[in-house]
This record gives structure tokens, C-alpha cells and sequence, in this order.
DNA sequence: CAGTGGTCTAGACCACGTG
DNA sequence: ACGTGGTCTAGACCACTGT
């Protein structure tokens, strides 16, 4: 009569994260390699193997071929956040979304904007400024580039009815992204669209994405005053 | 002469988030099984899951038993931040980190508190509010809650050459928390201890961390004008 | 070159949740 | 009840990289 349960990698997982924790292995040093946990653990390398390979996604510990497995000295801490679709988290509050495009312009590349997400000069850009409701309540404004060079069939959309992140979603693969988050005080423009007074500070968001290292596109934006991301660790 | 290498994890991986893209299969539709596709990729059913695993990880899929697995609607974008230790970022700026306490007191805990982090009325807290520096310049101002009944070994803690989070780390195991971010417009206070001008947007990261349903600290961190978070998708 | 992680396999049993 | 994903195993070969 043994309760011999074959020992999960969620088991290993836990055993060591507790060691880690409890500083049985030093920051920084090796621990026993795969062959050797798994016989300690009473289980196949497998097991062992995806333990340590979730813990290293974790940022846990850092895992190199013959070099071995070393306990991470600065556990780095990460949260992922939900990049939402626009459309989808104001109506999952309950509200209408509405769209109306701004102003739409075709125009050659800024220089700030080359520098910005590697362009090259003398591109044609396509120039969207847009903004986005939620009921009646002024949700979002959008400042959006387009790289017509990598993108040329935007130069036939009007995106009057189409807002451009689902346009470029459905016409447009992407293999790369950037994300920065920041903040800003509202200007003139952004008190008027987003209904806020001058100076307040605004959530944003930047966003670049490329296709093997052509720019695809570059938007910039402005949450209305209030706006929070939000995730579980 | 069959270029017969064995088809990797990746392989599947790709081939099935090519499918999606190309709509081969409906958003929200059922796709095969595992067996199904380990047959049609010619390789174990092992493989088939962990492409499949890793997919439903990044959100391009939703799995469950008995039900099968169906293409997300809406695929969700996930951005993954690192959320540091401020003593490393910065240091890895360059800076040297410099840390002030500049107000420990323990209270009843207050009203908003409560409600924010779920504790029990009338339990002891530690509030501190301090200051985090690189060079000389000022870099963040955190306003920090400990729960004492769940944390008792904050109350011998002077908090002078330690911050909290780092005593924290060392001294308290956590399962579970929350980040918020937002934006705020530096009132007096901040601007003093932040040296910005008064109404400034400053960017906020906000942290509530439990232990088995128990809350164990809620800080508030206001970061310098300018600071953003970046990452990669 | 040799040691360590990375991956694949074929088969097995289990757990969950739908019908 | 039973089908589907979830996991474990034992063994094998590969790929990277430190020595």
C-alpha cells in the first residue's frame, strides 16, 4: 500500500520554487542538472524538464546547454497585460462603440517618425487621426501612420467606416511589435476631443509593429482621463 | 533521399497560427483534435500538444476537455511588462540608487483601504511613504500599506535602510496580486518630492499583493515625469 | 569533445466536462 | 458514459557551447 501518485511537474515546479524562495540554492549559482532532480524527484527527465522549463519562462532561473541551470540572482517580475481591441472592451462595458475618422492624409515620412521606427526617408506615409466613443462618452483618440510602402493597398481605403486597427488586423500580417506606455499632460487638441481640461493627464499608448523589419505601422494613443490597465500576477 | 527530418513543435506551431490567420479554420469554430493533427503532421501527439499548449498560452486558441479546441474569436494581444525592482533599473541606467524613508506610522486601517484590498476593519497597518532616488535626481515616490496582522514582523522594522520592497521579498511569501496602471495629475505634494511642476502627468503603478486571500501590502508608486514602460510583443 | 538542456516518440493512464 | 485534452514515462537522438 504505497500512495505512490507519479510525482507531477507542477510538484517539481513547487519543490523548487520553494527552494528558491528559501535560498537552498544560492542567487546566481547552478542547481543539479535534469538527470540528476529527476531521480531525486522519482520521475522521468520529462517532468523534470518542463518543471524547469515553465520556471525559466517564469524568469525564475536561466537555463543554458552544458552550461547548466542557474538560480536567476534578480527574479525578474513580469505582468502581462491585455492589449485590447478597442471595440470589443468598450463593448464589454456595456456601451456602444462609435468611430469617426478625423483627418486623413497622405503625406512623406517625418523625420521624427523615420527615426522613430526605422523608415526610410522620403516614404510616403499615410496620416490618420481618428477618434473613438464609447456611448455618447469621447473614449479614445488615435493618432495612426501608416507606411504605404509596405502597405500600399491602405492608399484605397477611406477608413471612414473602418477603423484602422481592425483594417490592418484583417489586411495586414505582422511579425513584430513594440509597445511603450506613458503619459502626457492634454493639449488643445486632446482637451477638445477627449472632453478633458487642459493639462490632464492622459494614459498612452505607442505602439510600432513590423513585418521582418519593414515598418508597418506606428500609433500613438490617448486614453480618456481615468483609464487604467490592469492584470493579475 | 527523404528529407525526412522530424516535424518540430514549431512546425505545427506555425503551420496551425498560419491556418488561423488565413481563416482555414472559423474564429470561434472547433479545430481537429490532437490525434487528428498528430496524424496529419506525420508526428506524435506529444508534439500536437505542446504546439497546442503553447498556442492557447498566447492566446490565439482555447482548450478544454471533452469540448475540444476552438479558435479564440478575438484573438487577445498580451504584451508581457517587466515589472522591476527599482534598484536594479536603476542601476542599470547607471545611477546610483538611493533610498529615504520619509514617514513611518502605524494607523487603524482606513476606510478606502479596506475596500481596496479586502481586509477586515479595524486591523493595524504600517503606513510608509518614501522616496527612491537615482543620482540626485528623484525618481519615485511610493506610498506604501502593510497589513501587520499578516505581516507582524513589519512592526520591527524601522524601514530607515531598507526599502519595502525588498524587505518584503525577503521577509514575506505572496501567491497572489494585482498592477493597475494609471495616470494622475502631480498635486502638491508630488511635485515636491518629485520635483516636477504642479498638475504634471505622472504615470502610477499601483500593487496589491495576497497570501492565500490574506491582503498583505498595497503600495502606490508615482513615477517621474517621463517614465514609461516598454516591451516587445 | 563531452556534458547539459532541447526535443521527439509511442504508449499509457487520468481527469474533466459535455451530452 | 465517453471523448478530448492533460500528463507521465522510458528511451533516444540532437544541438549548442564551455573546456
Amino acid at each position: 500500500m504505497s500512495t505512490d501518485q507519479k510525482t507531477s511537474y507542477l510538484d517539481v515546479k513547487n519543490v523548487i520554487r520553494r527552494r528558491i524562495h528559501d535560498t537552498v540554492w544560492e542567487p546566481g549559482s547552478l542547481m543539479p542538472g535534469e538527470v540528476e532532480l529527476s531521480q531525486e524527484f522519482g520521475c522521468a527527465r520529462a517532468t523534470v524538464n518542463r518543471a524547469l522549463r515553465e520556471l525559466a519562462q517564469d524568469g525564475m532561473i536561466e537555463r543554458k546547454r552544458k552550461a547548466g541551470t542557474r538560480i536567476k540572482s534578480a527574479p525578474t517580475r513580469h505582468a502581462k497585460f491585455v492589449i485590447p481591441r478597442i471595440r470589443e472592451e468598450i463593448e464589454r462595458m456595456g456601451f456602444d462603440y462609435r468611430y469617426a475618422l478625423i483627418e486623413r492624409k497622405e503625406k512623406t515620412i517625418p523625420d521624427w517618425l523615420c527615426a522613430r521606427i526605422g523608415g526610410k526617408a522620403g516614404e510616403d506615409v499615410l496620416h490618420l487621426r481618428c477618434m473613438h466613443y464609447a456611448g455618447s462618452r469621447a473614449f479614445q483618440y488615435e493618432d495612426r501612420w501608416i507606411n504605404l510602402v509596405s502597405a500600399p493597398k491602405a492608399r484605397a481605403q477611406t477608413f471612414q467606416d473602418i477603423n484602422p486597427n481592425e483594417w490592418l488586423i484583417r489586411e495586414v500580417p505582422f511579425s513584430d511589435g513594440e509597445v511603450i506606455l506613458s503619459t502626457v499632460n492634454a493639449d488643445q487638441i486632446m482637451s477638445e476631443m477627449l472632453n478633458v481640461s487642459l493639462g490632464a493627464a492622459l494614459f498612452t499608448l505607442e505602439r510600432i509593429t513590423w513585418l521582418k523589419d519593414m515598418p508597418m505601422t506606428f500609433a500613438k494613443l490617448y486614453f480618456h482621463a481615468g483609464y487604467q490597465m490592469t492584470t493579475r500576477l
